[in-house]
RNA sequence: GGUUCGGUAGCUCAGUUGGAUAGAGCAACAGAUUUCUAAUCUGUGGGUCCAGGGUUCGAAUCCCUGCCGAAUCACCA
């Protein structure tokens, strides 16, 4: 039981025994009091009134002397206005050290029997992966080991967009001007190759457009009848015809990028379950049109196009065949999404997708419920927003795109001149010190996406990401590093750390037992994440509980003096600091180094 | 225009089911190293929580209106 519902049900006693009332325990706030007020925790009384009949003040005074002489956890209390500050003995302390200290699944919840599926990253096979996936892959690869730390089974997934007209461009601008270029001649890595014929097609089909227009043809004609444009959509027809040429040209291209990717993945340390692939799912759905033109959800026009009028819910019609039978995404969508879970038998599907795509995931959900599906309600999309930079949006036509390995490798170069100007590794071997330069730079910049509330729009500053001090993956980590430096320096010492120590009367100073407050609310803090999908509060925890253990690192002399119970029993303390801190971060899927 | 989401210190961001005098970091300034790692710690200055109204013991938080910003409203994916 959490302290914060111990007050709860003893306070729900003390007003039955006070007032003859009942009242439920779950309708009392109980909450971590203020630092600069006397107790550990609080609890509001103003809404108590009604039972006492009494001013606020009065109440919380009865209840206060009631629990500290019928509760022998409480030892103290005091009342400020409407809030009843209780204090816990120095005996509670200790029972609750224990007890973290004994459970060595400490922090992962107990198992729920739900499986999700959580799909991200999903990137297009036309160029290499950038800032804006890089948020997408950090949220869905936490949030993913933030559901396991809650007791689900988890798939991670991902839909790799292999087909589609913009694949056909690269391919097409390669034929014309690539002169069997390939990664191996080059030297280019697949997907940055691919990316460089992309952009050779934009050059290509610009021109294209501006002597059209010179020729004499309105703008928006010409964009849609430039020469490049129109073969890219014979290209595409003819893939989807099994045209032997272009499907060869189409999987070779695939297999660069898809290579260049699993580089990428690799060192953002992110691996997936299941990979799907859209040329192999882009036609499922189709069957479940039928379905809801059979049931009467979806209408069908004269031209032969199938819709869902969602008018009545506040929306618009929506496409789901064209005139031609063809499908268009969101009827591949329905179709995969009913898939999956007849599949894998799924509780619930996260969809980590960007937020201009609020709308889309809106209607799927809305349809998929009309559809009759039970499971509609279990769909999760989880929104974020862009990146920024500080002169603005990314566009890639201006080229003011932040390439995801260029990041990485700046991130890693950073790390490595910060460390080297410490000079504290001079006896680590290079094989260590690269492993560390990667572990601090990846560090960096996971935690300074993470922590941002992915809803929100956020300003990415390359210059300041890389900041090694204050709310940073490398502060975490660097507090890491000082843990363990001690804990090998007791042991050099040959100081124990034996368990035994742990008795109830071992005291405890207001650091540390604001510490082990701290390392109890993390359970707690897991489900409130897993609950939200907010990864982003499990590394504020992660930094809340750095930072008190650098105060308490700063004022207390943790090898020096003391006797040997009390010594070993801070060495438990600041090792339990450690091994949470790891959890907390290996929920971000961040890695903390024994030294740095 | 409709819908959704944002607006908190100079900057980047926290802020729990409505609770006490709204918090961190960065930047600025002033201090602390014979040390268990100074990549740290302590202190100072910095606020119309976009604006106005409402709900109540109590609002950054909930409701309404307005302003600003973003996304979206495709026979693109």
């Amino acid at each position: 039981m959490t302290p914060e519902n111990f007050i709860a049900t003893k306070a729900s006693e003390a007003i039955n025994s006070l007032y003859n009332k009942h009242v439920d325990a779950a309708s009392l706030q109980v909450q971590v009091t203020r630092k600069e007020f006397e107790g550990d925790y609080t609890l509001v009384v103003f809404s108590l009134s009604r039972f006492s009949g009494s001013t606020p003040e009065n109440t919380g005074k009865a209840i206060g002397e009631w629990m500290s002489s019928n509760v022998p956890e409480i030892s103290a209390f005091n009342v400020a206005k409407g809030f009843l500050n209780l204090s816990f003995s120095n005996v509670y302390w200790n029972g609750l050290f224990s007890e973290i200290v004994s459970d060595a699944n400490f922090g992962n919840l107990p198992s729920t029997g739900r499986k999700i599926m959580i799909e991200f990253s999903s990137p297009n096979t036309n160029k290499p992966l950038h800032l804006g996936h890089i948020r997408n892959n950090l949220l869905g690869d936490s949030v993913s080991k933030l559901l396991r730390a809650c007791g689900n089974n988890v798939i991670t997934s991902t839909l790799v967009n292999d087909r589609g007209v913009h694949i056909c461009k690269s391919m097409l601008a390669w034929e014309k001007v690539g002169n069997g270029e390939t990664p191996e001649s080059s030297g280019k890595k697949g997907d940055h190759l691919v990316g460089d014929y992309y952009v050779a097609f934009n050059d290509i089909y610009k021109k294209e457009v501006e002597s059209l227009i010179a020729g004499g043809m309105p703008e928006d004609e010409a964009e849609k009848n430039a020469p490049s444009l129109l073969e890219a959509h014979r290209m595409l027809v003819a893939w989807e015809h099994n045209d032997k040429q272009v499907r060869d040209l189409w999987a070779k291209m695939n297999s660069w990028v898809l290579k260049g990717f699993d580089e990428t993945y690799k060192a953002l340390g992110i691996s997936f379950d299941k990979t799907y692939f859209e040329s192999r799912t882009y036609l499922l759905g189709k069957e479940l049109v039928r379905k809801g033109l059979d049931m009467g959800v979806f209408v069908k026009d004269p031209d032969g196009s199938v819709w869902c009028d969602l008018t009545d819910d506040g929306l618009d019609r929506k496409l789901l065949l064209r005139g031609d039978g063809t499908s268009v995404y969101i009827t591949q969508d329905l179709g995969t999404a009913e898939k999956r879970f007849s599949e894998y038998n799924l509780d619930e599907h996260v969809y980590v997708v960007g937020d201009e795509q609020n709308y889309h995931f809106q209607v799927l959900k809305l349809i998929l419920k009309k559809l009759g599906f039970p499971w509609a309600d279990n769909i999760y999309h989880l929104s974020y927003g862009m990146v920024e930079l500080p002169d603005g949006k990314m566009k890639s036509r201006e080229g003011t795109v932040v390439d995801a390995d260029d990041l990485i490798e700046q991130m890693y170069e950073t790390a490595k001149e910060t460390s080297l100007e410490s000079g504290k590794l001079e006896d680590m071997s290079d094989e260590d010190k690269e492993k560390l330069y990667h572990m601090i730079g990846l560090g960096a910049l996971k935690y300074f996406i993470i922590k941002v509330d992915p809803k929100k729009t956020m300003l990415f500053n390359p210059k300041e990401s890389i900041d090694f001090n204050g709310n940073t993956g490398p502060f975490i980590q660097y507090t890491h590093a000082r843990i363990m430096s001690i804990l090998r320096k007791a042991d050099e010492k040959g100081i124990s750390r034996d368990l035994s120590c742990l008795k109830s009367d071992l005291p405890l100073t207001q650091k540390e037992t604001r510490l082990i407050k701290l390392l109890n609310s993390y359970p707690s803090k897991v489900a409130e994440a897993g609950e939200a999908l907010s990864p982003a509060l499990i590394a504020n925890f992660a930094y809340d509980l750095a930072k008190e253990f650098n105060q308490y690192y700063h004022e207390t002399p943790i090898l020096k003096e003391s006797f040997p119970d009390l010594l070993s029993g801070r060495l438990i303390l600041i090792d339990t600091v450690a091994s949470v801190l790891r959890r907390a971060m290996g929920i971000l899927g961040i890695g903390l180094p024994d030294r740095m």
